[in-house]
DNA sequence: CCTCCTTTAGTCAGTCCTGACTATCCAGGA
DNA sequence: TCCTGGATAGTCAGGACTGACTAAAGGAGG
């Protein structure tokens, strides 16, 4: 039904889009990423980004284009686009937007092993995280905002509004969940069903 | 500051949380992940299992306990937990609950990178996400009565509830996203900048 | 009784990815 | 003048992960 990218590391997609732009060398790339705040979507190394690079070679996605050197640094291999890559990227982004792909959280893992916590250890644990969640919610509105001052069109910072209703959603989640954890019948239960443990 | 798991995979708190309950074979640790569900929170494969146990070895969370071979069957080695993994079970889950990790959802990638369709495609694209989105709901859903209808307490439906959150807010933020892409003025905008291309 | 499908149980080749390393240039402080 | 730190540019060994494979037993259907 869904055919398997042949380079699916989301990265393969951000290098592809820069690259439509102009043709470039990896470490430029890398540059790009970190100062378009990308970093910021897009788990990577510099050694994942030359991967890459090399797979969407073998793909046929990107060629390199010539070696340079300048000034005794370091040669460096611009690469460009192919008309396949050019495809690639249309289609996966349509895909990536239209069907929503099951994520794994870490948080969910933990959260389905919470039982294993005596409840007023998994209350105070749950309001650190609370406590995290509101400084990253106010990190990622102090940036929007900034972006925002210096005349960025929203449409660039839609991603940044996305991890932002996350954030929300997840700051209320566990605020309701540590109310619930309060309650003295859970408590009790839980002594109930836990209480034979080391 | 946060010193590294000797076994990252979130696929090993899950493994030692079931071995705190008994010592069990691989293939056991399987059918029991998928009974509970938990593989709706973690990917992984059946080599995968048998990969992170070799390396919860390996760190000395777990110990081979003995060989059995019962009728002929390909023979089992049951794995139990030591000391060191249980330790481990405790200090990681409260890391996992306390610390929000940033977590690097394919969708916020294409929605950097969402300026580059045109904005009718970019409507069509993410008014079929926002349908999908509501069949996931609408499944979760069924899913938590069902387990409640069963007798399941809360706690063990948290996850789930968790991901509804998710599902959620990611629905609103769709809806409200295709609304402002609908205004004229994008459109404007997006050919002015946007009408040089192939 | 034969065949085919499913379940049980595990292995393995090859690719992917990360962390650590190499090496050069330039700016600024001591 | 020398030393240090940071930016530039890339490589590589070794471990992690996936998809495809092996293999035996049980049950259903003809």
């Amino acid at each position: 039904m869904e055919r398997r990218r042949k380079v699916p590391n989301p990265l393969a997609l951000a290098v592809l889009a820069w690259l439509l732009w102009e043709p470039m060398h990896p470490y430029e790339l890398g540059r790009r990423l970190k100062q378009s705040g990308q970093d910021r979507q897009i788990r990577y190394t510099r050694s994942s980004l030359y991967m890459v690079i090399e797979q969407l070679t073998r793909a046929g996605f990107v060629a390199p284009q010539e070696t340079v050197r300048d000034s005794a640094r370091p040669e460096r291999t611009v690469y460009a686009i192919t008309d396949d890559g050019r495809h690639e990227v249309h289609d996966w982004l349509r895909t990536l937007l239209a069907q929503p792909r099951q994520e794994y959280p870490h948080f969910a893992v933990a959260l389905s092993l919470l039982s294993l916590l005596p409840p007023d250890e998994a209350v105070e644990v749950l309001r650190r995280r609370s406590a995290a969640l509101a400084g990253r919610i106010e990190e990622t509105r102090t940036t929007v905002a900034e972006a925002r001052a210096d005349g960025v069109a929203w449409i660039f910072l839609v991603e940044e509004e996305y991890s932002l209703a996350l954030l929300e959603a997840e700051r209320r989640f566990v605020t309701d969940l540590v109310e619930s954890l309060k309650q003295p019948d859970y408590a009790k239960s839980w002594q109930e069903t836990m209480g034979d443990r080391t």
